[in-house]
DNA sequence: TTGTAGGCGTTATCAC
DNA sequence: GTGATAACGCCTACAA
């Protein structure tokens, strides 16, 4: 199938010299005569001589390459965390092995095996939805592979973890519809087993004792936050309350641009009748109408602080066992979606 | 840094045996005895032995890898096709190499370089703006690498190509635009130097011309289609003209949403002053108000059939040189942006 | 400044 | 069925 390749030694060869020479003035070693150098490097470029990475990785036992393993790759922010880790680890040298876990455990640590397989450098992930213990991480462990975790980590395991505080996110999302003058909010969210959906919960749970509203379970619902889920809950149960809930916090911009839909053809008028706050600042959430209240979750900055992170680890530069926790800032962002009281 | 790694050869120590035979066993090959298979398995599993994925690839030249290059990782419609790629490769045993060209022909010609190098068995790529010679894939034919190109394709050269009829789709869009009544359509759309621009422009032109609407230039706007280039030109240049144009038709549905939002705050009425068609059907389409009418592009699809072809062929079931060009349906979805006639 | 030689971990070929 | 052995292409002590 493929051709021969042209190696080292067709370099060599045809040069009369040694393969090592060859070898070292393809790496700008400096103990290696300039013209000497000119000739090789000149030789190569005609024969379109390409480094074979397998070799050499299998000689120095570092692949630069970094892997990545995401719930799902088609969400506004995970592209965007993913551009971010790009970005900085490309211009960095280091490679992209990027895979989905489907939000299920099982293809988590399938991937995390053939990831640890291919060696590589370091492993940045997300935790599926049902991930609840972290054994298929072991490995990686034991062989001291730096592994950060992000927005959706493990609170377990101690590993440097980049993400934001979602407890105050939550916390301020909800203290915004309370100000509003929301007193009975509706809260529609992810697995509470994850730790952002958790602590953006015990976010609006804290917010709401602390305005004297009583916390009351009807008004949580948790789902995949999926479109089919969203339509699904509004449709065959809140929407029947002989009681309308007056203010949404929902965890996704996605989602709450959907529930918008969905709440003005069934008359709801958002924001008097019903405020709204998402999460993420996704563009979805400034073309609605109105526009979706939200907050600012700075994807593109998280996947270069992670990429960065693990480069400057890699490089020996600074040593990420020290770093445990990085947290990224948001913003509460105030559209008319919620804004009842002008 | 790294803990000493067990190999074959450990194995093969431990059980008195050669290490060809634990080798065999580990690939399930047929000739090894199905007892001193199972106490090579078992003691591999017990000393959490890993097969190193690069020895592996050195011997057998195969990596088992696709290289993916596209021109940005964040949007709607790339990571919808990443992750139908991602989802085939992945249960086809194959891993995915991810890297951002940012639109330029030279990160894109280095990222290609660096997926060389790591002799990825496959390239997938989706050519950047100002891409305009193929050299920089020049090494991949040499060696009878497969490349597929999609969505942004390549006329010129001669390798298999996964896209849509872009040229059908820009007429549809236009046709229904002037059946619901208008006459002056705008069309802002990309770098026209890259086929899918182009060919949804020439389709914008044959339906005109079909229509007996002559083409007016001012009626084009090109530029990177991004948040700023659209606020830049609907409020510096077409909310200026004295007459305003009746249609928009728009080639990515974030755009669409992000003009709609514009013209909206600036009092322009749609459907009613302006009917407005995107493209892509992206989610963010259908939660505007009104909703906004586009053209149905199955990214899912296209990366999935994208995988399917790469690995029939790595595999020898189907040779990827009788295939030239896979074309996948698109449709017109019409909603209420673009309905003026009820 | 350059060359020699050994090994990274696996697999394929050949014997037995 | 199993074992020796020779690559795969590169890198790096060490020697010259």
């Amino acid at each position: 199938m493929s051709q021969k390749e042209i190696t080292i030694y067709d370099i060599a060869e045809k040069l009369a010299i040694s393969a090592a020479t060859v070898s070292r003035a393809l790496q700008n070693h400096p103990a290696v005569n300039a013209k000497t150098k000119k000739r090789i490097v000149d030789l190569a470029n005609e024969l379109g001589y390409q480094s074979n990475k397998f070799a050499s990785n299998l000689r120095k036992q570092k692949t630069h390459t970094i892997g990545v393993i995401v719930p799902r790759l088609n969400s506004a922010f995970m592209s965007t965390v993913l551009s971010g880790i790009e970005k900085v680890a490309n211009n960095a040298g280091y490679n992209l092995i990027i895979s989905q876990s489907f939000e299920t455990h099982d293809k988590e640590a399938q991937n995390a095996q053939t990831m640890f397989n291919n060696r590589v450098d370091a492993l940045v992930i997300s935790l599926a939805y049902d991930t609840k213990d972290y054994k298929h991480l072991n490995s990686f462990i034991k062989k001291k592979i730096p592994i950060i975790f992000f927005d959706r980590v493990a609170d377990k395991i101690d590993a440097t973890k980049v993400l934001i505080d979602n407890f105050k996110a939550g916390y301020q999302a909800t203290e915004h519809l309370i100000q509003q003058g929301c007193k009975e909010i509706l809260h529609i969210t992810g697995n509470l087993s994850r730790n952002v959906y958790n602590d953006r919960f015990e976010g609006y749970k804290k917010a709401l004792e602390d305005n004297g509203i009583k916390y009351d379970q009807k008004l949580l619902i948790c789902n995949d936050l999926s479109e089919k889920a969203i339509e699904d809950c509004l449709k065959n149960d809140v929407l029947k309350r002989t009681k309308l809930p007056d203010g949404l916090f929902i965890t996704s911009d996605p989602s709450a641009a959907y529930a918008l839909t969905i709440l003005k053809e069934a008359g709801v008028k958002v924001p008097q009748d019903m405020a709204i706050i998402g999460f993420n600042n996704d563009l979805i959430s400034r073309v609605c109408e109105p526009a979706i209240s939200t907050i600012n979750y700075p994807g593109n900055q998280m996947g270069e602080t992670i990429a960065r992170i693990l480069i400057n680890h890699l490089n020996g530069e600074s040593d990420i066992n020290y770093m445990n926790t990085v947290i990224l800032k948001t913003d509460l962002i105030v559209r008319n979606s919620s804004l009842k009281k002008k």
